[in-house]
DNA sequence: AATGATCTTGGGAGCGCTCCCATTTCGGGG
DNA sequence: CCCCGAAATGGGAGCGCTCCCAAGATCATT
C-alpha cells in the first residue's frame, strides 16, 4: 500500500505493456477483453491510482477549475448567497469529474501575491470569477493570461466577457411594481453599492418601475449600502425620515437589518412600511415577519456558470456567452395586502 | 501572450542554462545577482509562469490540500458554521502558499465515485475532512491511501486519528450550569444527532451539569434531531408539553427554530422559558431576542486544521496531533436574568 | 605563479504518463 | 494454403521541470 506504483510496475504485473494498461484505464477500445480484465484485476488488487501530474504534463489537463472570490469576502461568507452558489458550482463540479479549487481573497495584497498563482499552467484548467468592484483589476490579468474564464455576475467594465447573471433589472422592476400595485406611493430604495452592476441593476428596476407609474423619482429616497445587515438598518435609519410607506430592499440580508430599523422606530411591517427585498434565502424564510422577496435561482446559477466553463475551455472564449435567468416574485408577509 | 514558454525558453533569451532559471525561480543562493536580475528581467518582460504539472511531477508536491465535506452537505451549507469554517481554512491556506480544492460530497454515490479520485497522487498533498456518520467509512479508504489528513472535528469510531475539535463536552456543561445559576430546574436539550461526536458531547456536558447540581436527568426532556432550524422547531413544540421553563439547544439555527415554537405556543423567551444555544454564528445576534450561546473559535479552528495538516505532511502521521479548543459562553437576553 | 577552496554555471537523467508509429497477431477470402 | 487488411500490442519520444554531478570561473593564500 505505501508504495509508488507506475503504468509500467501494473503492465509487468499482467504481462502486458505500459501502453496496454494506459488503454485500459483511458477506456479505449483496441484492448481485448481477455487482457483488459487480467490489468483491470490487477489494478484493483494493487490498488493502483495514476498520477495525476504525470497526465497533466502530456495532455495539458488538470480537470481542476478555479473558483475566484475577490476581496470583500468578509461580506461575502456572512451572506448566504456564495455559499448557495459554492454548492451549485460543487454539485456541477462533481458531476463532471472536475476538482474545485477555492480561492478566496481576503486583502488586496492576497490578490496580488496569489492570482498570478493561480494563472500558471497547470494549475486549473479555467476560472469562475465573482464580479465585483475588486474584481476589475484581476480581468485584465486574468484575460491576458489566457486561461479560460467565466464571470458570475455581470462585470462593470469589461467587453466580450462570458457571464450567467440574474435579470437583476426585471427583478426589481417587477418587485417594486408589486408594492405600487398593493397602493404604496412612497416607496423608498436602500441599494446596493453603485460599483457594482447588481447595486446598478436593482436601482435602474426600481426606477423603471417608478416612472411607468407616474411616480417621482426623489434622489433622498434611495440610500446606499454594502449588502450586509447592519448595512441595512442604518440606511433605514436614516430613509424613514422621509416617511415612507414601502422600502424595496437590494438583498435579504440587508432587509433584516431594516426591519430591526423599522421596528425600533415604532413601525410595523407590513401595515406602517411594507417590505420587498432580493435573493430568498433562508433568513427570508425565517424572519418575522417573512419577507416578500425576489428569488434567485442560484443552484441554476451555478450549475450554468460550470456548463459554460467547460465549454468555453472546450471550444474557446469566442463569441463570448451570456446567459441571463428570470427572477420570480415570492410573495409573503412583509410586504402587506392592498390598501 | 499565447506561447508556451518553457524554462529553456526562458534560458535561451536570458543567456544562460535551464538550470541557472530555475534556481532563479526557486530563490536559491548560488546564482550571481547579475545573472539574476537578467533572468527576472526575461520573466517578467516575458510574463512567463513555470508549469505546475511539471514541478509536481518531480517534487511531488502540488501544494493543493483537500477540504472534503461528507454527504449531507445540504445541512451543512445552509448553516453558517461550514462557511465559516471554510474561510478560515482558505484564509491559512493562502498565507501558507496552498491552493484548497473543495470537495462537497450530495449523495452517497458520490463519495463512491469521486474519494478515490482524490486520493490518486499527484492531486492533493493532504485532506481535511470534516468529522460525521458518513465520514466513517471515507476514514478506512483515506487511511489506505496514506494521504496525510486530519479531521475537523472528533471523528466517532477512529483511534490514532488527528483531530481538531472544540470542547464540547464543557461548553455545554457550562452553558447548562448558566442556566441552573439563574435559578432554572426544569432544563430541557435539543440535541444534534447522536450518532455525532458533537451530539453526543454536548449531551454529556448537560448531563453533567444537571447531576452535579442534583437535578434529576429526564430522557423526556432531551429531544434528538438533526442541526437544522425545521429540526429544531419540531423538537421545541414536542419538549413543550412537558413544561420546561428552560432550553439548552445543540445549535443556534436549531436555537432560532426552537424560539419560534415557544413563540407560537404563547410563551416568551426568556420569560418563560429560557434559552441557551452553541456556536455563536451570525443568526445568533439578529434573532429576537438575541441569543446567549456557546462561542466556538471557527476562524481558529480553520487555521489550527491547517497547521495540523501541514506539520502531519512535513512530518509524517504519527504521533496523532489532538487539538482541542475552549469555547466561551456569551451572555446576550434569550437567557433572562436571575430569578 | 601555482594551488586549492569556493562560488557559479551547464547539461544529463529521470519523474510517470500519453501519443504515435511500428510490429505482431488473427481471421477470412481468393 | 497463402495473402492481405484489420485488430491488438509494444516501445520510443517527449511533456517541462528539478536534482545531481561535473566543469568552469573566481579569488585568496602560499
Amino acid at each position: 500500500m505505501t508504495d509508488n506504483l507506475t503504468l509500467e510496475d501494473i503492465a509487468r504485473l499482467a504481462g502486458v505493456s505500459r501502453s496496454t494498461v494506459s488503454r485500459v484505464i483511458n477506456e479505449q477500445e483496441s484492448v481485448s477483453d481477455e487482457v483488459r480484465q487480467r490489468v483491470r484485476q490487477v489494478i484493483s488488487e494493487t490498488d493502483f491510482r495514476p498520477n495525476q501530474a504525470a497526465r497533466t504534463l502530456v495532455t495539458r489537463r488538470t480537470y481542476v477549475i478555479g473558483l475566484v472570490i475577490p476581496r470583500s469576502t468578509s461580506t461575502f461568507f456572512a451572506d448566504p448567497y456564495f455559499p448557495r452558489l459554492t454548492m451549485g458550482i460543487a454539485e456541477a463540479c462533481n458531476r463532471a469529474n472536475y476538482s474545485l479549487s477555492l480561492y478566496l481573497f481576503h486583502t488586496e495584497e492576497d490578490e496580488k501575491r496569489l492570482f498570478p498563482r493561480i494563472t500558471r499552467k497547470g494549475l486549473v484548467d479555467g476560472i469562475i470569477i465573482q464580479a465585483t468592484q475588486a474584481a476589475d483589476v484581476l480581468f485584465t490579468q486574468i484575460a491576458k493570461s489566457d486561461v479560460p474564464y467565466v464571470v458570475a455576475g455581470r462585470p462593470l467594465n469589461a467587453p466580450n466577457v462570458s457571464y450567467v447573471d440574474v435579470d437583476n433589472v426585471a427583478g426589481a422592476h417587477n418587485a417594486v411594481r408589486h408594492l405600487i400595485r398593493l397602493g404604496r406611493r412612497k416607496i423608498a430604495h436602500i441599494a446596493g453599492p453603485r460599483d457594482t452592476t447588481v447595486g446598478l441593476d436593482r436601482i435602474e428596476g426600481y426606477c423603471k418601475a417608478l416612472s411607468e407609474s407616474g411616480l417621482a423619482i426623489d434622489e433622498n429616497l434611495t440610500a446606499e449600502c454594502d449588502f450586509t445587515e447592519e448595512g441595512g438598518y442604518y440606511s433605514a435609519r436614516r430613509l424613514l425620515a422621509q416617511k415612507p410607506d414601502a422600502i424595496f430592499v437590494g438583498a435579504d440580508m440587508m432587509a433584516i437589518g431594516a426591519m430591526r430599523a423599522v421596528r425600533e422606530a415604532g413601525l410595523r411591517v407590513p401595515k406602517d412600511i411594507a417590505i420587498v427585498s432580493f435573493d430568498d434565502l433562508p433568513p427570508a424564510t425565517l424572519s418575522n415577519p417573512p419577507l416578500t422577496t425576489v428569488r434567485q435561482p442560484i443552484r441554476r446559477l451555478g450549475l450554468k456558470l460550470v456548463e459554460t466553463l467547460l465549454d468555453i475551455i472546450e471550444n474557446g472564449p469566442t463569441p463570448p456567452r451570456r446567459v441571463i435567468f428570470d427572477t420570480e416574485l415570492v410573495i409573503r408577509e412583509s410586504c402587506g395586502e392592498r390598501r
